[in-house]
RNA sequence: GGGAGCAUAGCUCAGCUGGGAGAGCAUUUGCCUUACAAGCAAAGGGUCACAGGUUCGAGCCCUGUUGUUCCCACCA
């Protein structure tokens, strides 16, 4: 053992973690070795939103990214993991908002600019505080290219897909039903939308027909839009209603004559059979309102209230500007429920229904109800003009590229996933009424109403008039992110790194933003580059708190890494995380596995510990006086690297982990360790030198095989090895398998000893005999 | 309504192409044995959800049933 030995009992991941980890970063070996002969292992890390602090999730996500990366540089291939970071639009500017108002100010005191300046210092604090987080994690990303989704090069890429995909038709504006977020006030996409189960109810209510006098019974679920009715449908099929064609209704309470139209929306098996028609506040109404060309009537402000004379004025007066689209719905005075929220309104239109006796019943029923995937509230349908993703003829590419298996899912399961979702698609909504984001890059011209969409901000409209306004709203914040596999190498200028490095090899990220973003990273790649943005995607599972919990911060189980990284290591942590999961399964975090991470790296720490000590130089496997115990160990560990590499190549980091874990423990330290004892305790130097020869050269591959996991650990240790001093873990070969030493046969006989003896003990144990002292 | 996952030891979960039922934690017993008590040596504990089927042989493949979780879906 070398003099300036001094390892601890224990093992004290705090003392080496930080300065093992600078002196990685500073020594520039997370930088990618390019090397043209060579293809490079490329991963872009999905950005952390900069709303905050990593969590577990981040935390494994971080973990099994690193393992892979780690794993390909040792096999020396130029490898690059490019990190970065999200401005998460909507999530952070709620955030932003929230703390403004605990100061005392808000978006509307601020304006445009200002807030943006408090946006931008949020974005340096929580940026900043992810990047540290990550380093103590052990991340070996290329620092050096970390990028932002609103940093100069994104933002540029973000515009310049924006005019191409609006030069080709594929990006278009429009009056359009779009979800909308009462609270955050702006429209979000379909995939924004979380179904939850609420309680509501089925309000019969009775239309009576002009032309008959009779009463039209129908059912809702949401009596306040009954204002916005311009129909009533019935099935062309019903024989109940045969002789109400071509009939009108008046509807109660405003008394307003509506047409009853014939549509095969209206299904004879549901309720009474006749529906209401609301173009302007439900999805399937509005199309039946383009098939009878009924009129758009909304009721709502896009704060959730019921519209008065005021909102119809405006929007009359938008209309006679020629500012409005031509199928701008008309907005309805509601009279005395004009100003109530939608929930008082519902109230006291039921209640007025009653009076009127044309509340016929009221059917309690569980529906799922649609609720904004931030801040969980209710979503309205409304009309609004906005901008939207053509998606039918982007999805189809994209489509078949995975069918082709130009991109691999692992588990391949979650490919029907993204096809189910792929092939039912709908056009994306883009436009986001917020400040916080890429504002998009259109113009209107106040003198002819022309639209400018451009790269270059325009001075001048084609008609020469130069008042030109911008539009106000941002970008959905999953169109940057869908361009990151490219926005981030450089494009849209032509630069080498997007020449070596795309497309990219493996992305890895949760199940959970599969539609969000894998897919429409997919498309974006394919129609911007021609080229799919990744070979694999490897979809793991959530962590989960000890009960099967989400981790959130309503529920206060969230587990912070940092607090386990400094009390049990890094290590510690990242091993805990990937031990025995399985992929595309959640996983639950408890102490309990970290312990038993810890005790791990402990117990490495000691069977290294003993290694060195017995060391004297560096002892060289020449084959010679090999016993059987020693054959069988390097049995064991040639067995241990083929599968640990075939598990890394498959994206099976839980086995990979588990295997390391036995080979190292029930076999390395529990047998060969003990039985090499009496080869280093005893006077033949040969055999001597053969067992400290074993022991080393199992030890280092040992340390190699478990780098990805354990970094910081098995940096420490391997530089102390003879031979290596002063060399690095991270940078050391892969380990290959030693065919030279491998001996099944004998292993086999060595494990049918090994039996034998524990038959012994146990026999020893039985007979309640101690063992005598040696 | 459609789709997917899961059901294995008291708890949490692994189990690759079908042939040994496993790990961690918990429990019991004996050990401070000179790498490690964050440890060592042992032990107990499972008709692998249920019912059929294929096979020389099934936790693993097929069919069905039950339970459970999740995702998607405009059901008024």
């Amino acid at each position: 053992m070398p003099e300036e030995f001094t390892m601890e009992k224990t093992y004290n991941p705090q003392a080496i973690e930080g300065e093992t980890y600078k002196k990685w970063e500073e020594s520039g070996a997370f930088a990618p070795k390019i090397d043209k002969s060579k293809k490079p292992f490329t991963i872009v890390m999905p950005p952390p939103n900069v709303t905050g602090q990593l969590h577990m999730g981040h935390a494994m996500d971080a973990t099994l990214q690193d393992s892979l990366i780690r794993y390909h540089r040792m096999k020396g291939d130029p490898t690059l993991w490019l990190p970065g970071t999200d401005h998460a639009s909507i999530a952070t500017e709620v955030k932003v908002v929230e703390k403004l108002r605990a100061e005392g100010l808000t978006k509307e005191k601020l304006g445009r600019e200002g807030f943006l300046e408090h946006a931008w210092a949020w974005k340096r604090e929580y940026g900043g505080r992810i990047t540290r987080q990550l380093r103590r994690m052990g991340a070996s990303c290329d620092w050096s290219r970390e990028r932002f989704t609103m940093d100069e090069g994104c933002s540029k890429a973000v515009r310049e897909v924006f005019v191409r995909l609006y030069e080709k038709g594929l990006i278009y504006r429009g009056y359009r039903l779009v979800n909308w977020c009462t609270h955050d006030k702006t429209a979000i996409s379909d995939a924004e939308v979380e179904y939850v189960e609420k309680d509501g109810n089925f309000w019969h209510i009775l239309y009576p027909v002009k032309e008959t006098g009779e009463k039209l019974e129908l059912a809702t679920t949401r009596p306040e839009t009954m204002l916005g009715d311009t129909a009533v449908a019935i099935n062309p099929a019903d024989p109940r209603y045969a002789h109400l064609h071509g009939c009108h209704v008046i509807l109660p309470l405003i008394n307003k004559e509506i047409p009853i139209v014939c549509d095969e929306h209206a299904d004879m098996e549901k309720g009474t059979g006749v529906v209401k028609i609301t173009p302007a506040h439900d999805p399937n109404d509005f199309e039946v309102g383009q098939r009878h060309n009924l009129p758009i009537v909304r009721v709502f402000t896009y704060d959730g209230h019921m519209t008065g004379e005021k909102d119809k004025a405006e929007a009359d007066a938008i209309f006679a500007a020629g500012k409005a689209a031509v199928n701008e719905p008309e907005v309805l005075d509601c009279g005395k429920y004009a100003g109530m929220t939608t929930d008082e309104a519902r109230k006291a239109i039921v209640a007025d229904l009653e009076a009127l006796g044309l509340l016929k019943s009221i059917e309690p029923l569980k529906h799922e109800v649609g609720t904004c995937y931030r801040c969980h509230t209710v979503i309205e349908p409304m009309m609004s003009l906005q901008w939207f993703v053509k998606m039918e003829p982007l999805a189809k590419p994209a489509l078949e590229a995975v069918k082709e298996g130009k991109t691999k899912f692992l588990p391949d399961r979650f490919a029907k996933i993204y096809y189910n979702w792929m092939e039912n698609t709908k056009d994306w909504c883009i436009s986001r009424q917020l400040w916080w984001g890429h504002r998009i890059p259109a113009w209107y011209c106040e003198d002819c109403g022309k639209t400018i969409v451009s790269r270059e901000n325009p001075t001048e409209c084609s008609c020469g008039c130069k008042k030109l306004t911008q539009d106000e709203d941002v970008l959905d914040t999953w169109f940057s992110s869908a361009l990151w596999p490219f926005s981030t190498l450089g494009w849209p200028d032509d630069t080498e790194d997007l020449k070596y490095f795309y497309p990219t090899t493996t992305l890895v990220t949760g199940y959970d933003i599969i539609f969000f973003w894998v897919a429409r990273m997919i498309f974006s790649g394919i129609e911007n580059m021609g080229e799919v943005p990744f070979e694999n995607v490897v979809i793991h599972g959530l962590v989960r708190d000890a009960l099967g919990r989400k981790m959130s911060k309503s529920l206060g189980n969230g587990v912070d890494p940092l607090e386990i990284i400094d009390q049990y290591g890094a290590d510690a942590l990242r091993f805990s995380l990937v031990m025995g999961i399985s992929p595309g399964n959640d996983t639950r975090y408890s102490t309990e596995k970290v312990e038993m991470a810890r005790n791990f790296a402990n117990k490495v720490w000691n069977a290294s510990r003993f290694v060195l000590m017995n060391l004297d130089g560096k002892e060289k496997l020449d084959g010679k006086d090999l016993t059987l115990p020693d054959r069988w160990i390097l049995s064991k560990y040639n067995e241990a690297v083929r599968q640990i590499s075939k598990n890394f190549e498959e994206a099976e980091y839980g086995l990979a982990a588990q295997k390391i874990y036995d080979f190292t423990w029930s076999e390395f330290c529990d047998w060969y360790i003990e039985l090499a004892k009496g080869g280093l305790l005893g006077d033949d130097p040969q055999r001597k030198a053969a067992v400290r020869a074993v022991l080393q050269t199992v030890l280092s591959g040992l340390l190699r095989l478990l780098h990805p996991f354990m970094p910081f650990l098995t940096e420490e240790v391997y530089k102390n090895l003879p031979g290596e001093a002063d060399a690095s873990c991270m940078l050391a070969d892969w380990p290959k398998e030693l065919t030279a030493y491998d001996f099944p046969a004998e292993a086999a006989r060595m494990e049918g000893i090994m039996d034998m003896i524990r038959a012994i003990r146990n026999l020893r144990a039985d007979m309640k005999v101690q063992p005598r002292p040696a």
